[in-house]
DNA sequence: AGCAGAAGCGGACTACAGTCCGCATCGTGT
DNA sequence: ACACGATGCGGACTGTAGTCCGCTTCTGCT
């Protein structure tokens, strides 16, 4: 990429960041983003492909933080701890995550293709990983995709019919979820 | 509703399930339908509040039809079998109808307000009321919400990630999940 | 330094969802 | 039968995501 490129991204990220922070997520426009950063609307899409793709970005590093949280950092969410143990941090983690960039992450849902996706690829993986440890028997690439899409529910927009459903309450349930399905 | 009105709207809904055989759920634009129901945009939108609702009124019919079956059909997805039995049953009839009608659904989802959110409703209730009849203890508020999510997420887009999660592999999947949960 | 081609840029343009309001049509009460 | 308020209608208008292409700027090479 050439320098003048990567300074623009630069200043587009910081541009969404402020907006982002005026705004909120819902109301950020592309035409108000590229003109907060001073370009033009074609460079926003040059550089991000779509709506989505600054979200996914602006989402990037702390998806790395928590991948390497994950991967190498101490128990129980990384490794050395009981494999249902981690996999009932994971999910906490993950839910907590959500309740507070929940906004940047619908928003950056819409993205099929790029980064969009990786992120559910590496949380699906890793719970299989993780239901394997804990020797549940089954098919665990459907039941690690299950999981996920209790994970994930939260984003979704029919939770405003459950309104009574606390994070708190949302984190015991994946607990609980866990153990019964890891129970041998 | 005034006559002419009613007329309006069945015409409408014609048009659209024409148009959706046509060029699909994905592609089938508010213009074009006006158009070819021969009325202008602004009916479209006084009918059915938006795009979504649109889609919406096109599931009704299935979702009562579904909804009665669980009510009142036979068992075992309708009253007099072995809960467990019962929640296989459901889940395997709406993981069914999702790989059908998964098109219309998603385009129907993002309608929050209106009937887009009473199926979901429906449904977690009737996952509730299984749970406790099975004899399941814990949050079953939570849980049901939990199971609806799992049922909801082949809709989702991440799926896309996962191509080699046949329905059927969903399905049993579903199964070997509800009598984890429900084990003793 | 200067050149050539690659990479990037901007903003006009398209397509689409959703709004608005002046005009037309309905149907009820008399 | 008619009048008049209520209901509905159309399509121009707005705001936004995403595309396109002629022009500009960079950068590696000589």
């Amino acid at each position: 990429m050439r320098a003048d490129a990567s300074r623009n991204r630069e200043a587009l990220l910081r541009a969404a960041r402020r907006l982002l922070e005026e705004v909120g997520a819902e109301e950020l426009s592309m035409d108000a983003l590229a003109a907060a950063a001073g370009l033009g609307k074609g460079t926003v899409f040059r550089r991000f492909g779509s709506r989505a793709g600054v979200f996914v970005a602006l989402l990037d590093e702390s998806e790395r933080t928590f991948q390497q949280a994950v991967l190498s950092g101490p128990p129980p969410l990384g490794p050395g701890a009981d494999p249902v143990e981690r996999l009932e941090a994971f999910g906490r983690h993950r839910l907590r995550f959500l309740a507070e960039r929940g906004d940047l992450l619908r928003a950056a849902a819409a993205d099929l293709d790029r980064t969009g996706g990786a992120p559910a690829a590496f949380t699906r993986l890793h719970l299989q990983v993780l239901l394997r440890a804990a020797g549940v028997r089954g098919d665990l690439e459907v039941l690690a995709f299950d999981l996920l899409a209790v994970l994930e529910a939260p984003l979704n927009h029919y939770v405003r019919g459950a309104p009574g459903l606390s994070p708190q309450r949302l984190a015991d349930g994946w607990a609980d979820l866990v153990h019964r399905v890891a129970r041998p």
